[in-house]
DNA sequence: AAGTCAATTGTGACCGGTCTCATAAACGTC
DNA sequence: GACGTTTATGAGACCGGTCACAATTGACTT
């Protein structure tokens, strides 16, 4: 089928790499020395208010924009950031990178991206070290395995932050960290589901590395709680498909009748796997995803999820990062989100149950009638 | 509620910032000019067998690594790349983004990354030209308006690629550029719907600049050439918001009864749609996606869509970035992948028909037997 | 044996910023 | 009015690579 070819585009123009205007440019047009214009860019305090506007205005006429390979290799403040993720379509990552680069557009920072994939353990610290651009600080996005490893393989040289999971209560990170506390929100869900009447929870975990995540330890405490036995758990996983393998396990026992999904896309993996075992979301069973994906209110039934804002944390690590950095400017402090537990469709009273119970005891959650 | 605060990390650790070994360090202990360990590094042919291997081997001995600012501020080879895209989440263009990370690493390269999000037209030169590292090089994704603004606005002298919607045919992009030919795959998607039985397919498509998209005009071909009228079209979006707006109005009408549409996201909102307004999928309306999102299989109904690979595409475009540069290495060469449809649940003849006509014309698709 | 040429290696300037230190001017203070 | 102190400015080295060019070496001509 010739119909898809591709037509060979332009070839590229000369590319002429000419020069930008310099630093000294700027000093001779403004007849100062290159000293004072490097002081004005730099906000130094020692210029006098008459040389500053000056140089200024030489500066905007001549477009002069400061070269940062220079300034990086001069030993000039820090100015670009590179970020480690081990994935960049998943939804959490994408959003937290995104945060992050909203973060450094607006101080001129750069920002650099480096993906983790297929990295051996071996050669993470040289990857890491390698990643970083000289002078240049980094952002881990630690979620998983391979992230946390290669934030323990950040050299002390490199000025790091990292998004991570929640550390068990009492640890604290040896990095600068941020994280969304979702330990509440996922103990707030499940006692939604019992408060629904369910007779217990299950749950479909993402990968953890400190034995558990806050989502876990979430729906586990409010199971303990309420003097449940906790259920056996699966190793953990990320994908839709996962999530409808680990479920497909699940349909055939009866006595499952809510799951807590440790993200949106194994609870629509786990939709899947009910609707093909023929149990109706939420009639048989209930399904709680977390994260909030965009698409998660549109599927059928839409989802009740756990909002995450990925986007503003990415925005916090960054402003944590610039604390422990000596950057020029002013730094616009952020708090990390948290997480809120969104009502939709998919969860419901248990079957087989005709007096209801009293109605669902957690409070806080917002249900859906926007839109 | 106190559950819900984060403790603070430990504070930056002294961030020495020291000095790496250099090349002069390495030349010293080599017993050479600092000049012949730039040859080594940079695989110059005027280097003896000997000498190489003593340098390469004191290389690693000091575990060198080239200063990637000082290289780009002596007017070195190009040796990063900087990515601009509207947006990170949305999966074709992480999943490209992903891509073209990939094809980096590979040899070495940098990536840097910028978001185009709310930067205005009259500001865009600046930003561009901001983004880029002196002596980097460039990648565009344009499949929308303003990434196709970004991409006129890239000075010749900046090497570029970019990845971008399928041009008109006729028309010859002004920079190189790789692309997805999906005019093929949605002619192909359109004629299957026909060929179910369906007396005209409707479309929903993703914004345009070029007043058509390729998925546009295949659609657009495939009615024509069964002598079909054309449907009226929206403006066009992105999100499952979008489409599930764009399909309401479309519920109405009982004439409607296949809908192509431009994404899968659309099409999961205009799934929502009509279930919302008692329409069922596929027995009363049949929904073609685009894109195959990761979890399109796992919706339920599952998602027919038209498979991309934009991981591929964004390989491809940075080979095709590298022919135009005097890179060190070898250039991987790497054609643009094509696009497949996959039909799975979310299409069938149209109701009301129980004679059936013949089977769908359209062959080469893929169906869905796999799991 | 002297001359030519290519292959290999070394020398020093340079990229565009920053740093350190020296100098000049302005400002009290006694 | 001489002196110390602060403030404003300039001169030059330096970061770690590259580039252009010169110098050395050895092989090959003639």
């Amino acid at each position: 089928m010739t119909g898809l070819i591709n037509v060979e585009g332009s070839e590229n123009a000369a590319c002429d790499r000419s020069q930008a205007v310099s630093i000294r440019d700027v000093a001779r047009a403004a007849g100062v020395s290159h000293q004072t214009v490097s002081r004005v860019i730099n906000d130094s305090p020692n210029v006098s208010e008459g040389t500053r506007e000056a140089v200024l205005a030489t500066i905007s006429a001549l477009g002069f924009r400061p070269n940062r390979a220079a300034r990086a290799l001069a030993g000039g403040p820090v100015q670009s950031v590179t970020v480690l993720a081990t994935n960049t379509s998943r939804y959490g990552y994408a959003a937290a990178i995104q945060g992050v680069e909203e973060a450094t557009q607006e101080i001129g920072f750069g920002m650099g991206f480096r993906t983790l994939e297929g990295i051996a353990s071996e050669d993470m610290p040289a990857a890491v070290e390698y990643a970083v651009e000289p002078a240049g600080a980094l952002i881990v996005i630690a979620f998983d395995p391979a992230g946390a490893l290669a934030l323990e393989c950040a050299p002390s040289r490199i000025p790091t932050a990292a998004m991570i999971q929640a550390p068990p209560p009492g640890v604290v990170p040896r990095q600068p960290a941020v994280w969304i506390d979702e330990f509440a929100a996922a103990k707030q869900a499940t006692e939604y589901l019992l408060g629904l009447g369910h007779r217990t929870v299950h749950h479909l975990p993402i990968p953890s590395w400190w034995g558990t995540t806050p989502r876990l330890a979430g729906w586990n405490a409010a199971l303990q709680q309420a003097g449940l036995p906790v259920p056996a758990l699966l190793a953990g996983g990320w994908t839709a498909e996962w999530g409808y393998e680990a479920a497909s396990a699940l349909t055939r026992d009866r006595s499952v009748t809510a799951v807590l999904c440790g993200n949106d896309d194994i609870a629509i993996g786990a939709m899947r796997a009910m609707h093909e075992a023929g149990r109706a979301v939420p009639d048989d069973v209930s399904i709680i995803g977390f994260d909030d994906v965009p698409h998660a209110r549109f599927v059928c039934p839409a989802l009740t999820t756990v909002r995450q804002d990925f986007a503003t944390l990415g925005k916090a690590c960054f402003a944590k990062l610039l604390e422990g950095v000596s950057a020029r400017g002013k730094v616009i402090k952020r708090a990390p989100p948290q997480a809120e537990l969104i009502v939709r469709e998919t969860t419901g009273p248990p079957p087989h149950q005709t007096g209801h119970r009293a109605a669902p005891t957690a409070r806080a959650h917002r249900s859906e009638i926007d839109r």
